[in-house]
DNA sequence: CAATCGTGGCG
DNA sequence: TCGCCAAGATT
Protein backbone atom coordinates (compact mmCIF):
# COMPACT_ATOMS: atom_id res chain seq x y z
CA UNK A 1 0.00 0.00 0.00
CA UNK A 2 2.65 2.47 1.03
CA UNK A 3 4.87 1.42 -1.73
CA UNK A 4 1.90 1.65 -4.43
CA UNK A 5 0.75 5.06 -3.03
CA UNK A 6 4.29 6.85 -3.11
CA UNK A 7 4.15 6.03 -7.04
CA UNK A 8 0.80 6.79 -7.98
CA UNK A 9 -0.29 9.43 -5.55
CA UNK A 10 -1.77 12.35 -7.37
CA UNK A 11 -0.31 15.85 -6.77
CA UNK A 12 -2.88 17.94 -5.33
CA UNK A 13 -3.03 21.38 -3.30
CA UNK A 14 -3.31 20.22 0.16
CA UNK A 15 -0.49 17.62 -0.32
CA UNK A 16 2.03 20.59 -0.47
CA UNK A 17 0.98 21.52 3.57
CA UNK A 18 2.12 20.46 6.57
CA UNK A 19 0.43 23.03 8.20
CA UNK A 20 -2.53 20.92 10.58
CA UNK A 21 -5.44 23.88 9.79
CA UNK A 22 -4.70 23.68 5.69
CA UNK A 23 -5.23 20.24 6.13
CA UNK A 24 -8.33 20.52 7.96
CA UNK A 25 -9.84 22.91 5.42
CA UNK A 26 -9.01 20.15 2.79
CA UNK A 27 -10.56 17.32 4.45
CA UNK A 28 -13.63 19.45 5.32
CA UNK A 29 -13.88 20.63 2.01
CA UNK A 30 -13.67 16.90 0.77
CA UNK A 31 -16.64 16.11 2.61
CA UNK A 32 -19.24 14.07 -0.05
CA UNK A 33 -17.14 15.74 -2.99
CA UNK A 34 -14.65 14.69 -5.77
CA UNK A 35 -11.33 16.00 -5.72
CA UNK A 36 -11.57 18.27 -9.04
CA UNK A 37 -14.50 20.13 -7.59
CA UNK A 38 -12.67 20.95 -4.55
CA UNK A 39 -9.33 22.24 -5.92
CA UNK A 40 -10.53 25.51 -7.10
CA UNK A 41 -12.53 26.36 -4.20
CA UNK A 42 -9.78 24.99 -1.90
CA UNK A 43 -6.88 27.56 -3.49
CA UNK A 44 -9.07 30.28 -3.60
CA UNK A 45 -10.31 29.76 0.32
CA UNK A 46 -6.96 29.32 1.19
CA UNK A 47 -5.60 32.66 -0.30
CA UNK A 48 -8.27 34.52 1.41
CA UNK A 49 -7.88 32.37 4.75
CA UNK A 50 -4.32 31.45 5.19
CA UNK A 51 -4.52 30.22 8.49
CA UNK A 52 -6.50 30.12 11.45
CA UNK A 53 -6.07 33.56 12.78
CA UNK A 54 -7.93 35.06 9.14
CA UNK A 55 -10.63 32.29 9.41
CA UNK A 56 -11.13 33.18 12.80
CA UNK A 57 -11.42 36.75 12.68
CA UNK A 58 -13.43 36.89 9.50
CA UNK A 59 -16.94 37.21 9.16
CA UNK A 60 -19.58 34.23 8.53
CA UNK A 61 -20.58 35.98 5.27
CA UNK A 62 -17.19 36.02 3.75
CA UNK A 63 -16.45 32.71 4.83
CA UNK A 64 -19.98 31.65 3.07
CA UNK A 65 -19.43 33.41 0.07
CA UNK A 66 -16.01 31.69 -0.10
CA UNK A 67 -18.08 28.61 0.22
CA UNK A 68 -20.61 29.54 -2.60
CA UNK A 69 -21.46 27.30 -5.03
CA UNK A 70 -19.58 23.88 -2.85
CA UNK A 71 -22.51 22.97 -1.77
CA UNK A 72 -22.93 21.23 2.12
CA UNK A 73 -23.11 24.84 3.11
CA UNK A 74 -23.31 23.73 6.82
CA UNK A 75 -19.35 22.79 6.51
CA UNK A 76 -18.87 26.25 6.29
CA UNK A 77 -20.58 27.30 9.17
CA UNK A 78 -19.05 24.49 11.05
CA UNK A 79 -15.41 25.15 10.07
CA UNK A 80 -15.46 28.55 10.88
CA UNK A 81 -17.06 27.91 14.23
CA UNK A 82 -14.65 25.25 15.17
CA UNK A 83 -11.69 27.44 13.93
CA UNK A 84 -12.70 29.99 15.85
CA UNK A 85 -12.87 28.10 18.88
CA UNK A 86 -9.36 26.83 18.74
CA UNK A 87 -8.59 30.19 18.70
CA UNK A 88 -9.99 31.35 21.40
CA UNK A 89 -9.94 28.34 23.69
CA UNK A 90 -6.86 27.04 22.60
CA UNK A 91 -4.69 29.97 21.67
CA UNK A 92 -5.13 28.94 18.08
CA UNK A 93 -3.25 25.30 18.41
CA UNK A 94 -4.91 22.52 17.03
CA UNK A 95 -5.16 19.58 19.24
CA UNK A 96 -4.05 16.68 18.46
CA UNK A 97 -6.07 13.78 20.26
CA UNK A 98 -8.51 12.12 18.38
CA UNK A 99 -11.16 12.68 20.93
CA UNK A 100 -10.35 16.24 21.63
CA UNK A 101 -11.17 16.42 17.66
CA UNK A 102 -13.87 15.15 17.75
CA UNK A 103 -14.99 17.03 19.77
CA UNK A 104 -14.85 20.57 17.49
CA UNK A 105 -17.63 21.31 15.52
CA UNK A 106 -17.64 19.72 11.69
CA UNK A 107 -15.41 16.97 12.64
CA UNK A 108 -16.66 13.84 12.84
CA UNK A 109 -14.85 10.22 13.15
CA UNK A 110 -13.69 10.70 9.80
CA UNK A 111 -11.71 14.09 10.06
CA UNK A 112 -10.70 13.44 13.29
CA UNK A 113 -8.75 10.53 12.03
CA UNK A 114 -7.46 12.27 8.69
CA UNK A 115 -6.08 15.11 10.67
CA UNK A 116 -4.85 12.96 13.88
CA UNK A 117 -3.18 10.62 10.50
CA UNK A 118 -1.83 12.71 8.19
CA UNK A 119 -0.99 16.39 10.11
CA UNK A 120 0.02 14.77 13.44
CA UNK A 121 1.27 11.60 12.21
CA UNK A 122 -0.65 9.49 14.49
CA UNK A 123 -1.50 5.81 14.16
CA UNK A 124 -5.22 6.64 13.82
CA UNK A 125 -7.47 4.66 11.38
CA UNK A 126 -10.18 6.41 9.26
CA UNK A 127 -12.70 4.88 7.38
CA UNK A 128 -14.55 6.99 4.08
CA UNK A 129 -16.35 6.10 1.07
CA UNK A 130 -13.07 4.78 -0.82
CA UNK A 131 -11.75 3.03 2.30
CA UNK A 132 -16.18 1.50 2.50
CA UNK A 133 -14.91 0.05 -1.38
CA UNK A 134 -11.44 -0.71 -0.57
CA UNK A 135 -11.74 -3.18 2.80
CA UNK A 136 -15.48 -4.39 1.53
CA UNK A 137 -14.42 -5.68 -1.91
CA UNK A 138 -10.92 -6.93 -0.50
CA UNK A 139 -12.17 -8.77 2.70
CA UNK A 140 -15.81 -9.30 0.48
CA UNK A 141 -17.70 -8.53 3.48
CA UNK A 142 -21.60 -8.13 3.20
CA UNK A 143 -23.69 -5.16 3.97
CA UNK A 144 -24.84 -2.17 2.86
CA UNK A 145 -22.24 0.57 2.16
CA UNK A 146 -23.54 2.67 5.08
CA UNK A 147 -24.93 -0.05 7.22
CA UNK A 148 -23.85 0.78 11.30
CA UNK A 149 -22.62 -2.91 11.62
CA UNK A 150 -20.51 -3.31 8.34
CA UNK A 151 -18.75 0.36 9.34
CA UNK A 152 -18.13 -0.90 12.81
CA UNK A 153 -16.53 -3.98 11.43
CA UNK A 154 -14.35 -1.87 8.98
CA UNK A 155 -13.42 0.69 11.80
CA UNK A 156 -11.59 -2.34 13.54
CA UNK A 157 -10.60 -3.66 10.37
CA UNK A 158 -9.02 -0.15 9.44
CA UNK A 159 -7.56 -0.02 13.12
CA UNK A 160 -5.19 -3.08 13.18
CA UNK A 161 -3.69 -2.49 8.87
CA UNK A 162 -2.93 1.24 9.72
CA UNK A 163 1.13 1.40 9.32
CA UNK A 164 2.26 2.80 12.55
CA UNK A 165 5.11 4.60 11.21
CA UNK A 166 3.38 6.39 8.23
CA UNK A 167 -0.12 6.49 9.27
CA UNK A 168 -0.79 9.34 6.74
CA UNK A 169 0.56 7.84 4.06
CA UNK A 170 -1.47 4.79 4.31
CA UNK A 171 -4.82 6.32 4.89
CA UNK A 172 -4.11 8.32 2.05
CA UNK A 173 -3.34 5.51 0.11
CA UNK A 174 -6.30 3.43 0.93
CA UNK A 175 -8.66 6.37 -0.22
CA UNK A 176 -6.13 7.55 -3.42
CA UNK A 177 -6.68 3.83 -3.97
CA UNK A 178 -10.29 3.68 -4.03
CA UNK A 179 -10.75 7.03 -5.74
CA UNK A 180 -8.36 6.03 -8.73
CA UNK A 181 -8.79 2.57 -9.36
CA UNK A 182 -11.03 0.77 -6.88
CA UNK A 183 -13.64 2.87 -8.51
CA UNK A 184 -17.47 2.34 -8.06
CA UNK A 185 -17.69 1.93 -11.24
CA UNK A 186 -15.36 -0.04 -13.98
CA UNK A 187 -12.65 -0.70 -11.37
CA UNK A 188 -9.01 -1.19 -12.94
CA UNK A 189 -8.33 -4.62 -11.54
CA UNK A 190 -5.53 -5.07 -13.66
CA UNK A 191 -3.57 -1.77 -12.03
CA UNK A 192 -4.47 -2.81 -8.53
CA UNK A 193 -1.83 -3.68 -5.69
CA UNK A 194 -4.29 -5.67 -3.92
CA UNK A 195 -5.54 -7.77 -6.57
CA UNK A 196 -4.00 -11.07 -5.69
CA UNK A 197 -5.83 -11.29 -2.03
CA UNK A 198 -8.75 -9.31 -3.24
CA UNK A 199 -11.95 -11.76 -2.40
CA UNK A 200 -14.05 -9.52 -4.69
CA UNK A 201 -12.14 -10.14 -7.90
CA UNK A 202 -12.32 -13.63 -7.38
CA UNK A 203 -15.72 -13.75 -7.19
CA UNK A 204 -15.82 -12.14 -10.61
CA UNK A 205 -17.78 -9.19 -9.81
CA UNK A 206 -16.16 -7.02 -7.40
CA UNK A 207 -18.94 -4.18 -8.57
CA UNK A 208 -21.18 -6.31 -6.00
CA UNK A 209 -19.01 -5.08 -2.91
CA UNK A 210 -20.16 -3.15 -1.11
CA UNK A 211 -23.71 -3.41 -1.72
CA UNK A 212 -25.79 -0.56 -2.17
CA UNK A 213 -28.17 1.03 0.00
CA UNK A 214 -32.15 1.71 -1.39
CA UNK A 215 -32.34 4.77 -2.17
CA UNK A 216 -34.85 7.53 -1.14
CA UNK A 217 -37.70 8.23 -4.21
CA UNK A 218 -36.85 11.42 -5.92
CA UNK A 219 -39.48 14.34 -5.63
CA UNK A 220 -40.09 16.64 -7.61
CA UNK A 221 -41.06 20.08 -6.59
CA UNK A 222 -41.85 23.47 -8.32
CA UNK A 223 -40.60 26.73 -7.34
CA UNK A 224 -41.56 30.55 -8.26
CA UNK A 225 -38.87 33.03 -7.84
CA UNK A 226 -38.67 36.72 -8.05
CA UNK A 227 -36.09 38.49 -9.76
CA UNK A 228 -37.47 41.96 -8.12
CA UNK A 229 -35.48 45.24 -9.73
CA UNK A 230 -35.21 48.64 -8.26
CA UNK A 231 -33.04 50.59 -10.75
CA UNK A 232 -29.73 48.40 -11.43
CA UNK A 233 -30.57 46.89 -7.72
CA UNK A 234 -32.13 42.87 -6.75
CA UNK A 235 -33.87 41.95 -4.25
CA UNK A 236 -32.30 39.19 -2.54
CA UNK A 237 -33.37 37.96 1.23
CA UNK A 238 -31.11 35.89 3.84
CA UNK A 239 -32.47 32.89 4.42
CA UNK A 240 -32.63 32.27 8.21
CA UNK A 241 -35.62 29.53 8.78
CA UNK A 242 -35.52 27.72 5.93
CA UNK A 243 -34.70 24.35 5.45
CA UNK A 244 -32.31 24.54 2.81
CA UNK A 245 -29.08 27.46 2.49
CA UNK A 246 -29.27 28.81 5.62
CA UNK A 247 -27.34 31.73 6.21
CA UNK A 248 -27.06 32.18 2.27
CA UNK A 249 -28.85 35.10 0.39
CA UNK A 250 -31.11 34.04 -2.42
CA UNK A 251 -34.01 35.00 -4.66
CA UNK A 252 -37.88 35.85 -2.77
CA UNK A 253 -39.94 33.04 -3.37
CA UNK A 254 -41.88 29.87 -2.70
CA UNK A 255 -42.01 26.23 -2.65
CA UNK A 256 -45.39 25.24 -4.74
CA UNK A 257 -47.10 21.32 -4.68
CA UNK A 258 -48.89 22.87 -7.98
CA UNK A 259 -48.23 24.59 -11.31
CA UNK A 260 -45.93 27.87 -10.99
CA UNK A 261 -48.15 30.91 -12.32
CA UNK A 262 -47.16 34.54 -12.27
CA UNK A 263 -50.59 35.01 -10.21
CA UNK A 264 -48.80 32.58 -7.32
CA UNK A 265 -45.70 34.67 -7.66
CA UNK A 266 -47.52 38.18 -7.04
CA UNK A 267 -50.07 37.24 -3.87
CA UNK A 268 -46.85 35.41 -2.10
CA UNK A 269 -44.68 38.82 -2.98
CA UNK A 270 -47.74 41.01 -1.94
CA UNK A 271 -47.88 39.10 1.54
CA UNK A 272 -44.05 37.93 2.60
CA UNK A 273 -43.24 41.78 1.50
CA UNK A 274 -45.61 44.36 2.77
CA UNK A 275 -45.28 47.49 1.42
CA UNK A 276 -43.63 46.72 -2.20
CA UNK A 277 -45.25 47.09 -5.18
CA UNK A 278 -44.44 44.76 -8.33
CA UNK A 279 -45.01 45.44 -12.03
CA UNK A 280 -43.64 44.52 -15.22
CA UNK A 281 -43.55 40.72 -14.83
CA UNK A 282 -41.79 38.82 -17.36
CA UNK A 283 -41.21 34.99 -17.51
CA UNK A 284 -37.64 33.80 -17.29
CA UNK A 285 -36.45 30.19 -18.67
CA UNK A 286 -37.25 27.83 -16.30
CA UNK A 287 -34.14 26.58 -14.62
CA UNK A 288 -33.67 23.06 -12.77
CA UNK A 289 -31.42 21.77 -9.58
CA UNK A 290 -30.84 19.20 -7.82
CA UNK A 291 -30.65 18.94 -4.15
CA UNK A 292 -30.30 15.81 -2.24
CA UNK A 293 -32.99 13.76 -3.41
CA UNK A 294 -34.98 16.74 -4.55
CA UNK A 295 -35.40 17.70 -8.19
CA UNK A 296 -36.34 21.02 -8.11
CA UNK A 297 -37.67 23.09 -11.22
CA UNK A 298 -37.84 27.17 -10.76
CA UNK A 299 -40.50 29.42 -12.70
CA UNK A 300 -38.68 32.97 -12.19
CA UNK A 301 -40.13 36.29 -13.48
CA UNK A 302 -38.17 39.73 -13.72
CA UNK A 303 -39.98 42.22 -12.32
CA UNK A 304 -39.44 46.12 -10.27
CA UNK A 305 -40.75 47.51 -7.17
CA UNK A 306 -41.62 50.29 -5.87
CA UNK A 307 -42.44 51.40 -2.14
CA UNK A 308 -40.88 51.01 0.62
CA UNK A 309 -39.30 47.61 2.49
CA UNK A 310 -41.19 46.89 5.74
CA UNK A 311 -38.70 44.19 7.58
CA UNK A 312 -40.68 40.73 7.91
CA UNK A 313 -40.45 38.74 10.83
CA UNK A 314 -39.30 35.15 8.50
CA UNK A 315 -36.52 36.45 7.29
CA UNK A 316 -33.37 37.99 8.98
CA UNK A 317 -32.13 40.32 6.65
CA UNK A 318 -34.10 41.62 2.98
CA UNK A 319 -31.58 43.94 0.88
CA UNK A 320 -31.59 45.57 -2.68
CA UNK A 321 -27.80 44.58 -3.97
CA UNK A 322 -26.49 46.32 -7.03
CA UNK A 323 -26.61 43.61 -10.16
CA UNK A 324 -22.34 44.05 -9.49
CA UNK A 325 -22.43 42.34 -6.46
CA UNK A 326 -24.18 39.25 -7.25
CA UNK A 327 -21.40 37.07 -8.14
CA UNK A 328 -19.09 37.94 -5.16
CA UNK A 329 -22.29 37.24 -2.78
CA UNK A 330 -22.69 33.97 -0.84
CA UNK A 331 -25.21 32.72 -3.12
CA UNK A 332 -26.44 28.72 -3.99
CA UNK A 333 -26.28 28.00 -7.40
CA UNK A 334 -29.96 26.70 -7.05
CA UNK A 335 -30.72 30.55 -7.40
CA UNK A 336 -27.32 31.53 -9.45
CA UNK A 337 -28.38 29.50 -11.83
CA UNK A 338 -32.06 31.53 -12.07
CA UNK A 339 -29.86 34.54 -12.65
CA UNK A 340 -27.54 33.72 -15.19
CA UNK A 341 -30.47 32.31 -17.32
CA UNK A 342 -31.94 35.52 -17.09
CA UNK A 343 -28.77 37.33 -18.14
CA UNK A 344 -28.27 39.36 -14.31
CA UNK A 345 -25.18 37.94 -13.67
CA UNK A 346 -22.30 36.46 -15.80
C1' DC B 1 -30.80 5.10 14.05
C1' DA B 2 -32.16 7.09 9.84
C1' DA B 3 -32.91 11.16 7.38
C1' DT B 4 -30.88 15.14 5.71
C1' DC B 5 -27.89 18.50 3.55
C1' DG B 6 -25.52 20.74 -2.51
C1' DT B 7 -23.35 20.11 -6.46
C1' DG B 8 -21.21 18.41 -10.77
C1' DG B 9 -20.06 14.60 -13.59
C1' DC B 10 -20.76 10.34 -15.53
C1' DG B 11 -22.96 6.51 -18.24
C1' DT C 1 -32.99 12.93 -19.61
C1' DC C 2 -32.21 10.60 -15.43
C1' DG C 3 -30.26 7.70 -11.86
C1' DC C 4 -26.28 7.19 -9.39
C1' DC C 5 -22.45 8.65 -6.89
C1' DA C 6 -18.50 11.36 -4.24
C1' DA C 7 -12.18 12.34 1.20
C1' DG C 8 -19.39 12.66 6.29
C1' DA C 9 -21.44 15.28 10.19
C1' DT C 10 -25.40 16.39 12.60
C1' DT C 11 -29.81 15.85 14.66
Amino acid sequence: MLNWYEKNKRDLPWRHHSDPYAIWVSEIMLQQTQVATVIPYYLRFLERFPNMASLAKAKESEVLQYWSGLGYYRRARLLHRGVQKVWQENAGILPQEIESLKGLPGIGPYTAGAIASIAFGQAAPLVDGNVVRVLSRYFGLKGHAKSPELLRTLWEIAAILVSPSRPGDFNQGLMELGATVCRTRLPACERCPLAKGCVALNSQDPEAFPETPPLPKTLKLTRLAAVAQRGETILLVQAQHQRWFQGLWGLPGEFLDREADDEGLLSHLSQAYPGLKFSRMVALPATRHAITHHRITTQAWSLQVSGKLTPNPSFKKMRFFPKGALPSLALPNFDRKVLQAGGFCP
